[in-house]
RNA sequence: GUGAGUGUAGCUCAGGGGUAGAGCGCUGGACUGUGGCUCCAGAUGUCGAGGGUUCAAAUCCCUUCACUCACCCCA
């Protein structure tokens, strides 16, 4: 019986690794440069860790993670997201005692139990950021801005950054009084779904798809118009200080997050090209989260961008295989030859390639182009006896003889010397 | 978890009761020791799986599995 991977967990191939390499390095690269260093935590963490931070009652710890008992009884989660964790470690190691700001990313999996679809699998990666310790708004739009400095670095286009701010505890809770009163005034107009959401979570019906609660929707309250003056002006900063950096952006007032730690700032950058699962990356603020998970009182904010959701939003390149040498070895002394001299080759770096089949000569010159060789040594019986090959540039079309010892100069020359 | 669509060669897909097909790719030949182009030849399938109807099933019926998209939710 053929067994097969697990439902929406995917195998990485040659002809994609290249594009996860990229879109790793220039990662690395943006984020490094603003003054990110790296953290790397495990995959695994207890199941308290998430029902605390993302919120008991969301639909991600609710219904979406891999749970399970360990073998020694603990209650663990696969993680479904990073910031929780990496929050942990902030806690865990004390990052705070001598200097409360920190900047951290990480790039990795994270596991959500959903039915796949496209831009959507049981497994996805994310390249993660988190700032701990500034409350200034400065730093909101700075983290914005990496984010879709990143994109245009990468190559992605047709994309556009939302934003909102869903207020602190203050705000948001007479503003989600005044949202389930205006909710159940037209209860009769809504969805099930929305109906069942209206308790917990009634912000969720700005989210909802179907045309009767959007237009209900559509005269809802607004959190903006409920935000304290502090929200307010962090908020209006914000805005200013995106204008400064010159990010464009649209404020979405109807945008929600699934996360119950967001307050203040939430943002999402929607890209075409990706079906129903439309954001490449979400972020926002977190300012109670610390503290919930038994640190100190400090702010934090975050975003994550979706691997695979970008690279559907990039275009598809055709990988090179870039072979500089194809030795094509004709009789058994040949291809002895062939076979040591190749591996010299490969392990003082010039790629090398031979035929192990003993195939015909033609057979292995189309060999030598369908990898891509930029040259093809030829050794016969006879070029053995006489000490000499054949070199035949594959590009130009032209060959000569050089004499066998030589042949590592000759290459290292000529693929040093004009570049192919 | 719900709904719809699709499963036939390595890939993209035709065929809808009567011998399993095309294009691309692959292997070889034309060119006996020289690649791409052209021409010719060849190999490869439990027709997703299991059951049923039938003289006969890739085709009709039932069940099941997988994939895809959408709902839901989100990166």
């Amino acid at each position: 019986m053929e067994v097969n991977a697990v439902r929406g967990f995917n195998d990485i191939l040659a002809p994609e690794i290249e594009r996860w390499r990229i879109l790793e390095e220039y990662a690395r690269q943006v984020l490094e440069e603003f003054g990110f260093s790296e953290i790397r935590v495990p995959i695994l963490e207890k199941a308290k860790l998430f029902s605390r931070s993302i919120g008991e009652e969301t639909d991600i710890v609710e219904k979406e993670t891999y749970t399970f008992e360990d073998r020694g009884g603990d209650l663990v989660t696969m993680r479904p997201e990073a910031t929780a964790s990496i929050v942990r470690a902030y806690i865990e190691h004390k990052m705070y005692a001598a200097e409360p700001m920190a900047k951290l990313y990480s790039i990795g999996p994270m596991f959500r139990h959903e039915r796949p679809q496209k831009g959507r699998f049981r497994q996805f990666h994310q390249i993660n950021a988190e700032v701990f310790g500034i409350s200034h708004p400065m730093i909101d739009a700075e983290v914005m801005a990496i984010v879709i400095h990143y994109l245009s670095l990468v190559g992605a286009a047709d994309y556009n950054l939302q934003i909102n701010s869903l207020g602190c505890r203050r705000c948001r809770l007479p503003y989600k009084k005044d949202l389930q009163v205006f909710l159940t005034d037209r209860l009769p107009q809504l969805c099930g779904d929305c109906r069942r959401r209206m308790e917990r979570n009634p912000l969720r019906a700005f989210d909802c798809k179907k045309p009767g609660c959007q237009e209900v929707m559509t005269e809802a309250p607004h959190v903006a118009d409920y935000l304290c003056s502090e929200c307010t002006e962090h908020f209006k900063g914000v805005q200013y200080y995106l204008e400064v950096l010159d990010v464009p952006f649209t404020i979405n007032p109807r945008m929600v997050r699934g996360l119950d730690y967001y307050t203040k700032t939430s943002f999402e950058v929607i890209a075409g090209g990706l079906g129903a699962q439309n954001a490449v990356a979400g972020g926002g603020r977190y300012d109670r989260l610390v503290e919930e998970l038994g640190g100190p009182d400090i702010p934090g904010i975050g975003f994550a961008i979706g691997m695979e959701r970008l690279l559907l939003t990039l275009p598809k390149r055709r990988p090179s295989v870039d072979l500089a040498l194809f030795i094509a070895a004709l009789g058994e002394e040949p291809q002895k030859e062939a076979f040591s001299l190749s591996y010299k080759l490969n392990r003082s770096g010039v790629r090398t390639m031979i035929d192990y089949e003993g195939r015909s000569l033609k057979a292995q010159m189309r060999r030598a182009d369908k990898f891509g060789a930029r040259f093809v040594l030829i050794i016969g019986e006879d070029e053995q006896r006489s000490g000499k090959s054949i070199l035949r540039d594959m590009k130009k079309k032209k060959q000569e003889e050089v004499p066998l010892h030589t042949i590592f100069e000759e290459i290292t020359r000529r693929l040093g010397g004009g570049s192919p």
